[in-house]
Formats: C-alpha cells, structure tokens, sequence
DNA sequence: CATGAATGAGATTTCATTCAT
DNA sequence: GATGAATGAAATCTCATTCAT
C-alpha cells in the first residue's frame, strides 16, 4: 500500500511536470523555454525537474511520446465506434483533420519536434513510430475494406495509406502556415470524399 | 562611384554571411548555431556580424527570404521551359519533389524556420508567402489549362492547387521523416500521373 | 536493555555509513562523492546519513579518524609480535611501506584529506596526530634499544625518528606518483637496511 | 607589429589569470574556488576567463604546469651559480628545503593537486614530470661529482637520488603537517650533512 | 570597414540538507 | 528510526552583443 502510494506520487508528478512541459512548450516554443519555466508552470521547484527527468532532452523526449500516444490513442477510441472499414476510413480522415482544430498546439509543439530530425536519433525514432503508425493505422482499414468487398480489390495498400497520410498532414502544414489561405472545413470535407470515392468500389454501376 | 563600391561591398558581405548562414544552419539546425560558427564559416569576425545584420533574428530572416526565393526561382526557370500548361504541370510537381532530393538541407533548414510559426510574426509571414506563391504558380498553371481546354473546365482551380500542394508536402515530410518506409522515386510518380490524369480531360480515345 | 540495543544499531549504522565513505571516497576521491553516493553504496537512504552524522565534514572528519587508528593498529599489531627493538624498527619500516601497497586507497584517501590542512583546522588536527604517533612510535622503539644498548648511545631520537619518517613518506610519494619510476621492493629494502645498518651499533666483527 | 600587441594582450591575460588563479588556489584551496573568485581576483569578468582556458579543468593544468616550470627554474637558477658538484648537492637540497618556507602556498597548491593522481591522467602525467625532473637533476650532480672523483664511484645513482628526493619530500610534508614539531632549520641542515657526507669521499684520512 | 577581446545575463545542472510521512 | 521527495542555492559554462582600436 505505501509503495503504491509511493508510485502514484512519482507517476503523479512526471504527469505533472509533463503537462506543464507541454503548456510552456507550446507557449514559448520548443527552444525558448527554460527549466524554470516548467518548473514555475507546475508550481514546483526547478530541482525537482532533475529529480524526475535525467535532463532537459529527457524531459522532451517524455513529451513527446506522451504526444504520440495521446494522438494515437484519440484516432484509435473513435475507429473503435464503427465496425465498417467504410466509415471507419471516413472517421479516421476526419479525425486527423480535426485533431488540429481541437488541439491548436499539438501540430505546433510537433512541428518544434521535427527540428531535431536531423539532429537527434531517439527524437527522429520516436517520429518516425509515430507516422509509422498513422500509416499502419490507416493500412489496416483499407485491408479490411478490400477483404470485405468494400473496397477495390487492386489497390496498392501501402501506397494508398501513404497518400492518404500525405494529404492530410500537407493539408494541415497549409493550414497552420496560413489559417486564412483556404476554408479548413470545406477543404478537408471535399478532400476526404473525393479520397474515398476513389477507393470504394462503385456498387451498382448499371444496376440489375 | 565610391558609394557603388561601397554598395558593392555591403551586397557581397551580407550574400557572403547568408551563405555561410545556411551551411552553418543546415550542419548545426537552427537552434545550435552561434554566430562565431558563421565568422568563421564566413572567414570573416563576429563584429562584423553585427555590423551587417541587426541581430540574430534580422540575419535568419534574411536567410529564409533567401531560400524562398531561390526556390521560387529554381520552380520558374522549369516551368517556363515549356509552353504546354500539361507539360508545365508535370514539371511543376515533379520539380517540387525533385528539391528535397537535388538540395537535402533545403527542407531541413525549412522546417527549422516552422518552428517560429507560433512565436515571431515576421517569420511567419515570409514562410506563409512562399506557400502563396507555390499555390499562386499552380493555379496560374492550372488556369492557363483549363483556358486551353486541356484541363476539366469545372475545375475549382484554388481547391486543386491546394490539394496538390497538400500532396507534394505531406510525401516530403513523411519521406524526410523516414526515407525508408517507401519509395520516393516511385511514389512520387505514382502520384504525379494519377493527379494528372484526374485532371486533364480524358480525350476520346477512338474519337469520331 | 532497551538502550543497549539503540546504541548497537547506532553504532553499527555509522560504522556501516563510514565503511561505505571510505570506499566511495577511495573509488570517487574526496571531492567527487556524494552523500547519495554514500546511502547507495551502504544501501541505506540519504536521510539517514544526516541522521547519523551533522554533515558531509562530520562524516569524513569520523572517517579520518577511523583510518588513523586503522594504520595505527595495523603496526601496533605487528610490532608487538617481537621484543627485540632492532626486529621492531624491522617492522615497523616493513610495515610502514607495505601498507601503502596492501591496501592501495589508503594513501590515496589520506592524501585527499592532506587537501584540508590549509582549510580545516579539525582535520589538520587529527592528520597531526597520525604523524605525531608514527614518530613516537619510532621513537619508543629507538629509545628501547638504545637503553637495551642495541643502538648508538648518542643518537638523537627525535631526529632519527623524525628522519625515518620521512624516508618512508617521501618514498611512498614517489611511488604512488609514478609507480613505474623504481623498484618499490627493492628500494625500500635497500633503505630499510641502510637506515637499520646506521643505528645499530656495530658489533666488533672479531671483538675478543 | 599589431599582431606583436595582440599576442601581447593574449598573454598577458593568461598569465593574469594564471596568477590569480594561484593565488584564489593557495587562499581557498583546490576544491574551493570558483572562477568567480578568479574573476574577481583578476579584475576581470567570468566569461573572460572562459575566452581564454576551455574550462576549469585546462586552468588548473595550466597553473600546475606553470608552477612545475617555476620549481624547476627556481632549482636550476641556484644550481647553476657553481660548478663543483659537491656544492651543488648541496645548493640543490639546500633549495628544495627553502622553497618551502620562502614561497608557502608552492606546497600547498601542489599538495592540492595530487589530488587528482587518481582521477585524472593528465594531472598525473604533469605531476610525474615534475618529479622526474628532481630526480633527474639530481642523478645530473651526483653523475657529475662521480666522474669528477668526488663522490663514491660505486654509488648506485639512481637509488640515491630517489632517496635524497624521498628525504626532502618526506620531510617537507612532515614540517607542513604540523610546523612545530621539529626545528625546520636545524633538521634539513643535519639531514643536508649527513647523507652529503655519506656520498662524498673522504679524502685524505691519514694524510699525504 | 573590420577585428576580436571583453562583458554579463542567463541557462542547465548538481547536491547538501530538510522534513513530512 | 528510516525514507526519499522536495528545495534552492550555487557553480559552470555559453553566447549575443558591444566597443576600443
């Protein structure tokens, strides 16, 4: 009972801390924030961020799983609701488009993330699972689709996935670079029917 | 005279500590660099640094006016190649793809600029003309095709260039992100001719 | 009964605590360890420390007082195995060097604490003593022998013993310093002979 | 010329610095300081003193070489006044004793740095260097007062001058450990005679 | 125009010590 | 007695920026 209390305690306070690491990464920016910040953020001292996290690279790498997985799991309750791979795929569009809306700084935080590509193996590792994911995400519907006879039995799995991912993340960077540029809900609702009308297959061509 | 080469030495100064700039950005990312990494890139002092630019921020934002600019620049040069709005098309996209492989740095150093995004008004308004002008170059295209009756005429021309810029976008992040997990030189003709094809209208095969 | 027992577990807390110091500090040196260092290596927590001992200087302050009497003992110990003066003065340069190469850290910690002399007048105070009895030991022996008619009549104690020291000490500084730069066997026996050779009175080889 | 004065400049800092740092080293021992008092001691900022040395560590080596170098100049200064070799045996102890008292803190800094035999291997190579060099000089006489028929030809030089060291040393530490246990003058005196005397030739015992 | 020595603010990190449990 | 979470002071080090030359 008092390691368990002991235990929550300690999840109690990284959750904490990762929290308010994200409200002062997505105010300040990935690389203008400092410790103090965080530590000022959560109401407690900046030791106490060493105590629960190696170092400041620690600490984001936390988050950033912590992002990926909060994201991973909102895409995953909602396809959950539907059984048909046809309306799972439309809910699965429609909630990556969403996720932006709902969460404003989620994409930016991510964004400050893919800074560290080229600069960072764990951080380029931990992105790389998370798109790696979206894709297979979106693989296993479109799998379930053709074997159920919904979708077009030629279709290029892999490279269908991809594409979908594409639009929707070069829809998003568009969208967050200039909000004003295009109509987010037209476009993306336009976008996602024509996607899916592509992929299903047209039942009842010259009827009977 | 005196002023001309006065002017001449300013020109070649600020060009020289840009360049150096972008090597040293590119090598270190945006947040790692310091600004004796550029004297020395640049062979030249750090006062002198300062001497040419404001600060920090005047030099980065200088640099990225830079780059747009020369991406723009690389786009025209292609496109005007031709004279064949199909053809334009083909090379805007294929070139637009092209870039990421032909100058590896360019998106990087891109990306590390988003990261101001949220945080510095300047950088954003110079990031989000770029995208206008990617958009605003498509829609030309497409609009010059559609005069020629080589495109369909219902053709929301904002929507489509959107989306293709959407397409080309979300592929470069997901293959910078993981060159691995497909391949870019087959998927991005893929997408290219199915954009296309979409596109343009279907001309009678056995016509009359 | 009651108090017995608390004052055995206090006495074994802080020997166990001071065991643990002398090995972190032989493995870390002396301004390179922490109290956690400490806790850990005696698997107890950092609290404790400070329950047992006011603070860092308290504990190493017992710490050089348990290595003084250690080394004390250790020569004591073997001294004590003879009862001819001359076999004593044997042993104890004998036992003198060896110490050094038996238990390696020994010197090495105590070196660290040399370090305060300037800084730390309790410290300075207890290295004293160390020395102080090194040289009345020496001294007992060459009184004993010089009464028991073994040694020269007119030697001065104080000095030789003073000077023996010194010998030992100065070479064991050279050694630890550079192990590599003589034969510490060798040479330590070559010395104990001459300084031996140079006290005893010689005996009249072919005396009547 | 400007270069001249630069150069000038960039010395003369360091060695400012290196003096502050030993006289900041000799006040508040070896594991006391700051770079702060450093500055401070020097009239000079903190970031200044990491312009001129990597970190604290390439200070303190710093200092340590230039207190070797100054030892060493110091000896051989002396040495050098003559040329027979029984004088200069005796310059040579003579000197290694006053050092001591003439220039306290020498001692002291030194005895900060051994320190570090354990913990860092270029600190041990400079120190090493620093004690090969003793005995070097001193093997330099001895030889020389060999050849010169001066002191006994079978003398094993490299033994005697690592005991001559070991005495002088031994006795140096003992004196700093606790001044007043022994007359300083009157023991290094004696010591200095005897083993003088047991090195050189005693020449003409029964005359003509 | 050009240099680079000098500044000093500020960031990360470490750790002895305390104290509620 | 024992724990270890929490504190916060302090230290090292970095670097944009300035300015005398």
């Amino acid at each position: 009972m008092n390691d368990r209390n002991r235990n929550d305690i300690l999840n109690l306070r990284r959750s904490q801390l990762t929290k308010a690491a994200y409200q002062v990464v997505s105010k300040k920016g990935y690389y203008n924030f400092t410790i103090k910040d965080i530590a000022n953020e959560a109401g407690l001292s900046t030791g106490l961020v060493h105590y629960y996290f190696k170092d400041k690279q620690d600490l984001l790498l936390t988050l950033l799983k912590e992002i990926n997985s909060n994201v991973r799991h909102l895409l995953d309750m909602e396809i959950r609701e539907s059984s048909d791979p046809r309306e799972k795929l439309d809910i699965f569009i429609t909630q990556a488009f969403n996720i932006v809306e709902r969460e404003q700084s989620y994409f930016y935080v991510l964004l400050d993330f893919w800074t560290q590509l080229n600069h960072n193996e764990r951080m380029r590792n931990a992105i790389r699972k998370l798109y790696e994911s979206y894709r297979s995400v979106c693989s296993g519907i479109l799998s379930e689709g053709v074997e159920a006879g919904y979708f077009k039995e030629d279709m290029d799995i892999h490279y269908t996935a991809t594409m979908i991912v594409s639009m929707i993340q070069g829809t998003i960077i568009q969208y967050v670079i200039d909000p004003g540029s295009f109509n987010y809900g037209d476009f993306t609702t336009k976008i996602k029917n024509q996607v899916i009308q592509e992929i299903i297959i047209k039942v009842s061509k010259g009827g009977v």
